[in-house]
DNA sequence: ACTTGACTTAGAGTTAACTCGAAGTACTAC
DNA sequence: GTAGTACTTCGAGTTAACTCTAAGTCAAGT
């Protein structure tokens, strides 16, 4: 069972332009076309592109998920330097994670200003007194 | 004390010219001015500054966090429309976090085949089948 | 045969968020 | 008073990642 490009674009809740930019940046190197040139996704390729977005939906730049794709398809030679991207990767997916749940304490911690009113007219008159007075 | 833009952009790792730009969009309302016409920070700007960071680094657009400052510069009034953004806000931030987490275990597993070098034999031989086959 | 619709390419245009350069002003040290 | 340094503004330039347009090909349906 293979699929066009604007079935998998909806699969993955991208555009067809999208894909086909991500194609010629070399980051889908393994798709085929069929006799009248269109490409044609296997179920081994969605596996393909699901690890694609992962790495990009982690903020991996288009051009270091080109490298690991050309290291992927240049065969088992390369798999050090693949290991040691996606590791370095997953450290700043680590960092991510911490830096949002520590933004998101703030975040909270603001809300909760919000819920009590007569704190947040406190603020904001401090705010104020701030600048009357600089 | 006051500090100067450099010396707050130090503080924030970030650069005078990213200052100027947040300040020119209407992110920083509240900053003053010495006689000279330079911007001077106090401390409670910081603490306005890193409330400011905090938004930009969980994804909020430079455009939200422009109509949230104007929000907080217009008083207490505005409490319910501040708190609205920052709830429908932070679960976005919820959201991030656990696509990352999710995507982390992806990179995990494929970490983990990396540190199996006939796992990844393999798995580089079936994508190589897979192509001439097509 | 001809229309329709889905695909193709190359390349131009867009957007967000900076990033920089030029020209000017103001305090500081000699 | 003038050289140097740190700031100012305005506006142009850059970058990443799309996003779109135009012109063309191909296969299926009537």
């Amino acid at each position: 069972m293979n699929y066009s490009i604007h079935e998998v674009a909806e699969k993955f809740g991208l555009s067809a332009h999208t894909l086909r930019y991500y194609d010629k940046e070399g980051l889908l190197p393994f798709i085929s076309r069929n006799k009248s040139g269109n490409r044609t996704f296997t179920e081994l390729d969605l596996n393909w592109l699901a690890m694609i977005c992962c790495l990009k939906n982690t903020g991996m730049p288009i051009k270091d998920i080109k490298q690991y794709s050309a290291w992927c398809k240049q065969g088992i030679e390369t798999i050090d330097e693949r290991k040691e991207l996606l590791q370095e990767h997953r450290k700043q997916v680590v960092k991510q994670i911490e830096e949002l749940q520590k933004n998101l304490e703030l975040i909270d911690s603001k809300i909760a200003t919000y819920e009590n009113p007569e704190l947040a007219r406190q603020l904001d008159e401090q705010l104020e007194r701030a600048r009357s007075t600089v």
